[in-house]
DNA sequence: TCTTCGATACGTACGACGTAAACATACGAT
DNA sequence: ATCGTATGTTTACGTCGTACGTATCGAAGA
């Protein structure tokens, strides 16, 4: 049954933690975070389940290098804005990176369903925030209102918020004759969707501009916190 | 083997989809989410998994339950609470509805995840969205900024925010040793840590005090909206 | 009163999942 | 050449959601 055929002719590129956290992120990228099974994953890296647990000690490990390979990718981005130059320069020195995070995050829809379900102080995530905040305390902030400012931003600070309805696959946009039915029975809901321009041209998920909203939630807060930090001192 | 013991003596209560969904809170409430199995919450009612499915069309569809009536539970909070009484009476009015949504979750701890992992449009959820969207307008908000409104608060509308990071239940709090080494590595993070008031009297969860800053980051965005409202009209 | 029928509950079964345990192999240091 | 250690395989267990067929029951019609 088993000849010892291949060993031979073919040296196994040997697996490691690096290359199974990598066929993981390909993974989900392509078939989505439930996509991600331990058999699937081994089957992608011609390898059987168990083998993977050399590597990762479980499931959940193996998230978490997941996320850690996306935080060591935006960490990577956001070294590349501009530390701030002097005090008033915190809000755009924050805001690059913030938006450096928010690009990785839509490469890879899944991450922000992982992020939220795990509660693990993973270090990049350290890293990550602490630079954040010794942008703040650069710019002048107190301890405080770091701390506060941190709580905000929430997920912000990492470049998603919660969506609040994605629309099912089956069709994309809401037929007219549920958006009346909408209208009838949430009239406040339906005058926005009757009022608010969509611009289909756009590329967004759906029915909103999310670039459009993001900044604006973003800004609306920084613009906040930066009115604090000047009534601070 | 079956005798048909019971069948005379005892009228089972008949199910129903309110009774299924009611137990499945009740089930999630006292063992957490991953705890609702549709094994385990038919025995929570002394029947089989499977009937469960004449009441209930899948596990999908018996999550959509259960928000929905975590939403009339908010819905009927939120109708205690004054509507507004003239134009600049929007702050008040919203804060109080959000209030009073963040007061069930709490109640319901599992709540946020499920309220995170679903993106179905369930009426209840639509009902109060609508009903926020209308105290905006009556505020004197444009259609435009009413929507960008919704955004920025994002799941702050719900009464919840992602927490960053709850700390493993081993131990509660880090220890000393931990915390000289967190601190070693990121220094902000450290001097955050080492400067910000946690009074542990306060009931929080971990290092925080939510609910204070859950009300910092809401008042921030609500301020903010507040005065782009004044220069937009 | 007896029959019939639709709704409801039960029991069994299947395939997928995470992973424990025992085993096999390969490799680098001695 | 040998032997421990790191790595991959095989088998198996328990749990999950749920498809499918059967049994039971209350109410309506004969």
């Amino acid at each position: 049954m088993t000849a010892p055929a291949d060993t031979t002719t073919r040296t196994r590129t040997p697996l490691n933690r690096e290359r199974v956290l990598e066929a993981a992120v390909a993974l989900a990228d392509e078939t989505g975070i439930d996509g991600v099974t331990m058999r699937k994953l081994g089957q992608s890296l011609g390898v059987e389940a168990m083998s993977l647990y050399n590597h990762v000690a479980n499931k959940d490990d193996l998230m978490n290098g997941m996320i850690e390979r996306l935080m060591v990718e935006i960490n990577t981005l956001a070294a590349d804005v501009e530390p701030p130059t002097d005090r008033e320069d915190w809000k755009r020195a924050m805001r690059g990176r913030i938006m450096a995070a928010r690009s990785v995050m839509i490469r890879h829809p899944w991450a922000p369903g992982v992020f939220e379900s795990r509660t693990d102080m993973v270090p990049p995530v350290l890293a990550y925030f602490d630079e954040l905040l010794g942008i703040m305390r650069a710019g002048g902030f107190s301890w405080d209102l770091g701390h506060h400012a941190m709580h905000a931003l929430g997920s912000r600070a990492l470049g998603f918020t919660q969506e609040l309805f994605v629309p099912a696959d089956d069709d994309a946009d809401p037929s007219p004759a549920e958006i009346e039915q909408l209208t009838a029975a949430f009239p406040n809901l339906g005058g926005m969707l009757d009022n608010v321009a969509h611009d289909p041209t756009e590329d967004s998920i759906g029915w909103c501009d999310d670039q459009t909203e993001f900044t604006f939630g973003l800004d609306l807060l920084l613009d906040g916190l930066d009115r604090l930090r000047d009534e601070e001192s």
